[in-house]
DNA sequence: GTATTAAAAGAGTTTAAACTCTTTATATCG
DNA sequence: CGATATAAAGAGTTTAAACTCTTTTAATAC
């Protein structure tokens, strides 16, 4: 349902949200070895959180990812946009092109339902929802 | 989330349960015309599921595919487990191995929540209900 | 200004799903 | 029995996501 970008990148973000602060930098050995994730793939997901001002990025000694001001706010549903396209959510369970309520494939409504149910929650949660929860300590970004 | 082959399987095991009897068999040209799905991909998938006697088939002239005594009282969830194998519904939103309830992503509950609706609807509902749907005009299996 | 550190960028490689093509086996019909 | 139709089987090819490696750029510290 979605890219294993995706989930890189929403737990990224959420470390840097978490962590990194304009004189505290992460730097993406600190990234890709909290979470787990392959340090140059990482690299590759956090260029372009960047280039899409997720998130903000320094080169050179003390380098690294800290957040900007919209970073905190921003929901999940605007980063699955920029690493998935958003297309994902209009697939068809049955794999039928242009599957509608005026020509609904048999899953439709139930497939619907429990598409629409997620789609609230990613609009609704933005990182600092996902970094409240990790800092509390009722969730974790690493198994 | 699910293959495209879960898909095909499901339209194709439908058309089958719909249009397919012992003394009127369904050929594999027919189904990937009336379906439009790849005709050499979809005879794998079928083979598939013959093997898994999901339904039965016959070679040569007027062979084809056609329903035995289980197929229309499978439930998608069995389907599932033959194209898919089931590990999919296990997968963490964030890509973290073994999120569980006890050491959950903070997305664990949202994404659960989705999951476990959809989970009720392909346990609960059989091919047969698919075909009704199909057979009444409210469902389409092609665009 | 030079060395160093760390991200950016680009060019691979790997893997798995999706799809194609060809050959083989088997059932039916004349 | 021979011809034919159709699924089974196997061996590709294609495509995209996931991941790796190397080079370049830029910021900092000395």
């Amino acid at each position: 349902m979605f890219s294993k970008t995706y989930g890189y990148a929403l737990r990224a973000a959420t470390y840097v949200v978490l962590h990194g602060r304009e004189d505290q930098k992460v730097s993406l050995q600190d990234l890709s070895a909290a979470l787990d994730v392959p340090h140059h793939f990482l690299g590759k997901i956090m260029q372009d959180l960047v280039r899409h001002e997720v998130l903000e990025s320094t080169k050179g000694p003390n380098g690294g990812f800290y957040p900007n001001s919209r970073t905190s706010g921003l929901n999940l549903l605007e980063i699955l946009k920029i690493t998935d396209g958003s297309i994902v959510f209009s697939t068809c369970l049955l794999g039928i092109r242009h599957c509608n309520a005026e020509k609904p494939c048999p899953m439709h409504a139930d497939f619907g339902r429990c598409r629409d149910g997620l789609l609230e929650s990613l609009r609704t949660k933005t990182l600092q929802d996902l970094a409240d929860e990790v800092g509390r300590g009722t969730a974790f970004l690493v198994r």
